[in-house]
RNA sequence: CGGGGCGUAGCGUAGCCCGGUUAUCGCGCCUGCUUUGGGAGCAGGAGGUCGCAAGUUCGAAUCUUGCCGCCCCGACCA
């Protein structure tokens, strides 16, 4: 019909931008590489921030909220983080508007008003969060400092793809002082852990956990912690990064403190981060060629209610033992949406709320009613049956647990048959076109080999996987010596 | 920035090569009736600066030139 949706074997990226669009995740805009999160994409998102959010604040952090500009004498202080992002960077130059006498009804950038200094437009906030904590940070009893920020950023783009790669995308960005080396690195793979957590417990996508190689480490960092999901057509993305920043910001904005000794000491950093990205990844780690499949923890609506009816008379008794039902389900905190509307009749609905990625689905005619039953439809199954209403949403909220499980253990069971040992140039490349994944092979260390391999074959390390088995092997490409295998893979 | 594609109603499209009444069809929308267990049927109806601008012409969605925008592929990407 009109929501036809291409299969992911004819297309697979043309059928992830059919389901963020026909879905109602996302749209597109007037803005060349922005896109509108319209109000069930963000109802996921808001989903995300809760569980992430109190994930946050139990490990003690809490929010705040620090400038959208930078200026640009703060933003190149950290030279290897200014660097890094220069290319993207959009910059505001002028701060008013006239009209334009020589064309009517249109505006100009008033000469008059450019900026003394221009602002950049945060791709990221240690700059101005790093000023701020200069003032903030006197003696060791400030520490540590444990901040985060719900926020949007600016990153430039050349080629965008919606919640994938967007010119300014939603995000929180972690940024904490310490006392110690040891504290900060321990607070890096605390984030870490919390992020793997969420991606697997709330999101059901299995992730490694590892290490980025120097090259792929964010600018400004010593260590570059990441969680590497793996998508159905065998790409890798990186779904969350938390960076060790050593003493880099606190040098760079001269930020002090004494300890108990009375010795001033650079305070010790980190910074962490996951954007609504995330939702790119859900998609794509979980939906078929009928839509999406969300997980039910996050799923804006869980179980969605179609009536089946024939006049007034039975809409109204279905009415009664809705009703009822649905306030039961709201007791056991399930998110259910009872659609009863009369603008599409009930095939319409169902194909409707599979697009939509719904995990359940109750389906309630008469003729259910007069056995006292309902029919339950498994959204990532296509399983139907029938249950009693008697104790239904005690059901329900075990299916749903069931669900969450299942889609994490089909995901892990991809995940787990593509990573694929390679012990020769030509079965990496063979490998890399004929079944994707994660590869695990060595590889000499060097930067110069993992360029060329990226030259020649598109897959960059992806990680060095947290707790990596140490094996002597040969470089798969150079031979040379290698103390352990690395994961390629072509990314997102 | 290079290569490709597209721009006609809210969405998807035909017409364009070869200019000529009132711009095609489907979905959606509005009204009414019948329907409702897998994307309903019938009847009636509304909705258009044919991306923008200039040009050629008696006449332009159609031809010419310029511009704008978006999508896809590549280069780029904590």
């Amino acid at each position: 019909m009109s929501k036809e949706i291409t299969s992911r074997e004819q297309d697979y990226s043309k059928w992830y931008n059919d389901l963020v669009i026909k879905a109602g995740l996302a749209d597109y805009s007037a803005v060349r590489g922005c896109m509108v999160i319209k109000p069930y994409g963000y109802a996921l998102w808001e989903n995300m921030q809760a569980a992430l959010d109190k994930m946050f604040k139990d490990t003690g952090h809490q929010n705040a909220y620090f400038p959208l500009f930078v200026p640009k004498s703060l933003f190149e202080k950290e030279e290897e983080n200014a660097e890094g992002f220069a290319k993207e960077c959009a910059v505001v130059t002028h701060y008013r508007l006239k009209v334009n006498e020589e064309k009517k009804g249109s505006l100009m950038v008033d000469p008059d008003s450019k900026l003394e200094e221009e602002l950049i437009i945060r791709p990221t906030s240690e700059a101005i969060i790093w000023s701020t904590y200069k003032n903030w940070i006197q003696s060791y009893r400030d520490l540590p400092l444990l901040i985060n920020q719900w926020a949007n950023v600016v990153r430039w783009e050349m080629r965008t793809r919606l919640f994938l790669r967007t010119a300014e995308f939603l995000w929180q960005e972690g940024h904490t002082a310490h006392a110690t080396a040891d504290e900060a690195i321990a607070e890096t793979k605390q984030m870490l852990e919390v992020y793997a957590t969420f991606a697997e417990e709330w999101m059901a996508v299995p992730v490694v956990k590892g290490v980025k190689t120097p090259n792929e480490r964010f600018a400004g960092a010593v260590d570059t912690f990441c969680i590497e999901a793996l998508m159905q057509d065998g790409k890798a993305l990186q779904a969350g990064t938390s960076h060790f920043l050593g003493q880099n910001f606190a040098k760079a904005f001269d930020v002090k403190f004494s300890d108990k000794q009375n010795k001033l000491d650079y305070v010790w950093a980190t910074s962490w981060g996951v954007s609504t990205r995330l939702i790119g990844a859900l998609v794509m780690a979980h939906s078929d060629d009928d839509g999406l499949v969300l997980p039910p923890k996050l799923a804006p609506i869980q179980v969605v209610i179609v009536p089946i009816y024939k006049g007034d008379e039975q809409k109204a008794a279905i009415d009664e033992v809705v009703n009822k039902l649905v306030k039961e389900l709201k007791a056991a905190d399930i998110r259910v949406k009872y659609d009863d509307s009369d603008n599409s009749r009930p095939g319409w609905k169902f194909a409707e709320y599979e697009l939509k990625g719904v995990p359940l689905r109750i389906g309630i005619g008469a003729r259910d009613i007069a056995n006292s039953v309902v029919e339950v439809a498994r959204r990532d199954t296509r399983e139907k049956l029938t249950l009693p209403l008697e104790d239904l949403a005690i059901n329900i909220g075990k299916l749903l647990h069931t669900i969450q499980e299942s889609i994490y253990n089909k995901a892990f069971a991809f995940r787990e048959t593509h990573i694929t040992p390679a012990d020769s140039w030509e079965e990496f490349l063979v490998l890399l076109e004929t079944k994707g994944g994660f590869i695990s092979a060595h590889w000499d260390g060097t930067a110069e080999t993992e360029e060329k391999i990226k030259e020649l074959s598109k897959a960059t390390i992806r990680c060095i996987p947290l707790n990596n088995a140490q094996e002597a092997g040969a470089c798969i490409l150079t031979g040379a010596p290698s103390e352990q295998r690395v994961l390629f893979a072509r990314a997102y």
